[in-house]
RNA sequence: GCACCGGUAGCUCAGCUGGAUAGAGCGCUGCCCUCCGAAGGCAGAGGUCGUGAGUUCGAAUCUCGCCCGGUGCACCA
């Protein structure tokens, strides 16, 4: 791909003296049939030339030589349209990628850098809701989608597990008259039912908020009593978890929560005096942002206990120092872009020269159907999102009764369906663009056709299934393959337009670190996978003359398939 | 009121670092398995890209105003 751009600047660029750099750079991709395989408008050149863009191109069209890989040069509406030697074409792609093997479409972009990225983050003492998904997959992939880029990731998960909220829970768990020996058995979903329960109580009993204070400044004291129902709420809290992280195949390099900090707030607390930012407002302690649009930063309450920002304050610090990191990610929703705004003046007017490193990634909301039938944001708190685990149960459930009807052979496999649960999830969470809120509804949730996640993992299975009939789907592919290839076999429209996709690949990688988002790799997935589906409609592989050549681009199809599923986290099954 | 985000086909959305004839899926009308996986393929109908201006040779894409929807704006995280 890169070498064709190249080539086509090196003619490009002594017949109109741009650099071949600028010349490269403003090629394009066609959209329609007879405009050739590359691009170059003509039309930035008409003022320095002084002439139409029509009249340029049809000038260069008739002065140009096609350069190495190149049959014709063609010059339609101001355009200078490239025509590549298909079969030159399909060589150069499909060597590429066998050569690289799994690392095709790496780069090095990030090759000595750090990426801290803060992801799916849940508070301590509730269970997974559905709209935790989002923010958990869109980090998970950009993390995957960075380390290809080159870079270090550390994944971080910033637990939510120090505050009042962790006095509330003991509160209701002394309250329902459990002790150290009900620890063992104690479950997540008893300790979110806590949760709910404070709420209903404290509406009947407002000095509960006060004996949830008080209970939280005893467990800041260090009450070892308090210390170990704490530790084990989180312990509870981890094991669940992990167990759904497990099922998502998502990975954290540390759990590093905010209480982790708690030691940390009163140097935060020093520096800000230091630098003369802080200022008493309403009796409590605030660094003042009015001259910047915003609302002042609240970092020290009247009763003299610290806020969010403040610990987020004494992370962003800690990881800067720890990682040194060349950017700082934080995956969370939309509704907070004001607080990371907040966050980064704060830094900034701290003298962190680093401050501009830290970027808030937001993402839309997930909307639930509110009682008036309008929609608006979900709260776990009052119980009306739906869990995490009952929509993937739920998904697994109906796709098991789907294989059973298209499947028999694979009937019952929880292992198979689940995988495939997961893969749509996943995928209707990432194929489109992360700021779009979305509205939660069980039908469309559950609805595995189209453009899904179950179309995209068909194409790679039945890739699979095509190279396991040959006893090739264990096989390790080298250049020895590549010997004798005829590579005029790949010049009929369906399996040119494969390899053209294929040749896109390195640069969707770029796109999506660039954009920070996953959704163009999933697009890019929904391509190739309709690529591959009319391939193997039109492309018979098996017992033709073709059938070695053909093999190879099935091969190469399913390599570069699977490492883009891998990056958006839905997984390359090999049946289903 | 201020701020962030969204507004493209009946519905859900791609396309947005400006480029040629705006693309999918669902739904609707039909067609294609004696053939490697039909969870598949092909064809048809369906559009003032919210709206008004501006920048430009060229705007769904950039800038500004307005309208509609979501969210946030002091002691929760």
């Amino acid at each position: 791909m890169t070498t064709f751009k190249r080539n086509i600047a090196s003619v490009v660029a002594p017949a109109t003296g741009l650099t071949e750099e600028a010349v490269e750079s403003v090629i394009t991709l066609p959209q329609h049939e007879g405009q050739g395989d590359f691009s170059f408008p003509c039309f930035p050149l008409a003022k320095t030339l002084r002439q139409a863009p029509a009249a340029i191109a049809i000038d260069l069209a008739k002065r140009l030589q096609p350069p190495p890989g190149f049959v014709k040069i063609e010059a339609l509406n101001g355009y200078l349209n490239f025509f590549v030697d298909k079969s030159d074409f399909a060589s150069q792609v499909i060597s590429e990628i066998i050569q690289n093997g799994p690392a095709y479409g790496n780069n090095a972009q990030g090759t000595g850098k750090i990426i801290a990225i803060d992801f799916s983050s849940p508070n301590m003492g509730k269970e997974l809701a559905f709209h935790h998904l989002r923010g958990t997959m869109i980090g998970n992939s950009l993390s995957r989608i960075y380390h290809k880029n080159g870079y270090k990731v550390e994944r971080i998960n910033h637990l939510g597990d120090w505050g009042t909220s962790y006095g509330k829970l003991i509160v209701m768990f002394l309250r329902a008259g459990l002790g150290e020996a009900d620890l063992p058995t104690l479950t997540l979903e008893r300790l979110n039912a806590l949760y709910r329960d404070f709420d209903a109580a404290s509406k009947q009993n407002p000095g509960l908020e006060d004996e949830a204070r008080q209970a939280f400044a005893k467990l800041e004291s260090n009450d070892a009593f308090y210390r170990i129902l704490w530790a084990s709420f989180r312990e509870v809290t981890l094991h669940e978890l992990r167990r759904l992280y497990a099922i998502l195949n998502v990975e954290f390099d540390a759990y590093v929560g905010e209480a982790f900090f708690a030691d940390r707030l009163e140097s935060v607390l020093e520096l800000l005096k230091s630098k003369n930012l802080l200022r008493e407002s309403q009796g409590a302690e605030v660094v003042d942002l009015e001259a910047f649009g915003m609302p002042p930063a609240l970092i020290r309450k009247t009763d003299g206990s610290t806020l969010y920002i403040t610990r987020d304050l004494a992370a962003a610090l800690y990881r800067r120092e720890h990682y040194g990191f060349e950017h700082c990610f934080y995956v969370v929703d939309n509704g907070q872009s004001l607080h990371f705004q907040q966050l980064f003046k704060v830094l900034e007017l701290l003298g962190m020269d680093w401050h501009g490193r830290c970027e808030h990634i937001p993402f839309g909301l997930v909307l639930i159907k509110s009682e008036d039938g309008g929609w608006e944001k979900g709260k776990t708190r009052t119980g009306q999102s739906s869990l995490l685990k009952d929509v993937l149960e739920a998904a697994r459930d109906k796709i098991l009764g789907i294989m059973a009807e298209k499947n028999p052979d694979l009937a019952g496999s929880h292992e198979i369906a689940t995988r495939i649960a997961v893969g749509a999830l996943v995928f209707s969470e990432l194929k489109n663009r992360r700021l779009n809120d979305i509205r939660f509804e069980w039908d469309q949730a559950l609805s595995f056709e189209g453009d899904s996640g179950p179309y995209v993992q068909n194409a790679h299975v039945r890739l699979c299934s095509i190279l396991r009939k040959t006893g090739l789907d264990r096989k390790a592919w080298t250049v020895a393959d590549l010997n004798g290839i005829r590579w005029e076999i790949f010049t009929d429209s369906s399996s040119l337009a494969l390899v053209d996709l294929l040749a896109q690949y390195p640069d969707k990688v770029v796109t999506a670190s660039l954009s920070r988002d996953p959704c163009p790799l999933a697009q890019y997935a929904l391509s190739v996978a309709d690529a591959v589906h009319r391939f193997i409609h039109d492309c018979r592989v098996l017992g033709v003359p073709e059938e070695r050549e053909r093999l190879l681009l099935v091969h190469a199809a399913k390599s570069v398939l699977g490492s883009a599923l891998e990056l958006i986290g839905v997984p390359a099954i090999e049946s289903m």
